[in-house]
DNA sequence: CGCGGAATTGATTTGCGTCAACACACGTGG
DNA sequence: CCACGTGTGTTGACGCAAATCAATTCCGCG
């Protein structure tokens, strides 16, 4: 467990501290941010923590995946939102309530730094570097979910991968190639689909000149898909 | 148009005071802002600001509603949030970004008071207890979208109705009556339905011993209506 | 080579959007 | 006072999108 849980190294250090959130802190800020910091390892499939449980930590990610969800009473579950490397998450809890209102699981294997929120409480009030730091990222993320809520409500599923392609597609014309950093049924769950309808709509895709082949994706023509 | 915009009076400074968003600031930094307000009044029906548009101010209502919503290519409409009396809204552009990101619209007569985010920006660097509303309002409206999303995608239009009339249930238990402060096509708005689809959300829930009259709706056993 | 999880495909069902017709309330003007 | 128009809500018929269930197939990996 020793190997597991420790304070941050040099290497630790320069990734966390090339993050959108603490990219723009001041030096001091910085410092003692790393300094509170916590590192841990964690295997595919492990929960970071459950709803409903008292909220005393937010998280960075080092490397890896993890799933924000939440369980309806039948058990069915439904993405929040998916972090990947150098996001930070359950940072709205730091002015926002003391219990977690999600679940975070890990997708894959997974390093986190952990936060206390109490911590970063006092270092924002001393400093407004990083009170203007959570404002940036905590407005990012309530734009990136208002965008989600929009298209689960206006989208068909070909439509949101179209867009998703899109969005992280290098060039915005001709043909290109995308290779997802993750597996089809995480993907699925942060467009809102079951796995099935994923499957479908890029089968669908194929028409538009989208090639699927494993983890990678062929764009034929990246003018065709903004049509959809 | 001069009764039309003007500063904030005795009265409205007071509404303003009595807000969430303002209740926690120190003395000093309520009092600037309130004198940094510029109240309006518009019909029903007028819009507020567009998407795209540059976005140097964001807004807390006084009285009536306003709906914040996008459109997609062909023309239809999703509403991202509904904003009573209280509410401010666009505050997630104070750092995240210079456009408004959604339309924003009186959907009755209005009274609101602007703020320019500009000044506001200001005067969080100077006063962290401006910076601390902030982040609570933000916090606040992220996990209420997230929320939002997770209804979507877990329960059905009778039970997301249901939880509505649940979340604004005086009591917990026994019968109970609610008055919609808005029209029912609003709400449909809100929940993410077609006017239509509420309409038979409602009258499904009859059996569950749900009566709808106008605004007013009767609910026979909030018991039962939490086992939807 | 063979095993197990992931992905695809097909068949079926369900939830809801859409369109259209109709009921109802309200205010206006004849 | 009533006829009328408009805006709002309800009801029915229909179709489509996507969830679900089940059966393979594909692929990565020991």
């Amino acid at each position: 467990m020793l190997d597991r849980n420790h304070r941050a190294n040099h290497r630790e250090r320069s990734l966390l501290s090339k993050t959108g959130f603490m990219r723009a802190l001041s030096p001091s800020a910085l410092a003692r941010l790393l300094d509170s910091a916590h590192i841990t390892a964690l295997p595919a499939r492990a929960t970071i923590f459950r709803e409903g449980e008292p909220a005393m930590a937010f998280y960075a990610l080092l490397s890896g995946y993890v799933r924000l969800y939440r369980v309806s009473r039948d058990g069915r579950q439904a993405d929040i939102r998916i972090c990947g490397p150098g996001d930070i998450f359950a940072e709205c809890l730091i002015y926002g309530g003391d219990i977690y209102r999600f679940n975070a699981q890990a997708a894959e294997n997974v390093s986190l730094a952990r936060f206390d929120m109490q911590d970063v409480r006092e270092l924002a009030e001393q400093d407004p570097t990083v009170s203007k730091a959570i404002m940036a990222t905590l407005s990012d993320h309530l734009l990136s979910t208002m965008d989600c809520v929009v298209n689960d409500r206006l989208h068909t599923a070909p439509q949101r991968v179209a867009d998703y392609l899109l969005t992280r597609c290098p060039s915005d014309n001709g043909p290109a190639s995308i290779r997802l950093p993750y597996q089809k049924s995480l993907l699925a769950g942060m467009l809102g689909l079951a796995p099935e309808a994923l499957s479908r709509a890029f089968s669908s895709l194929r028409r538009t000149g989208v090639t699927v082949r494993g983890r990678v994706i062929q764009i034929g023509d990246v003018e065709a898909l903004k049509e959809i």
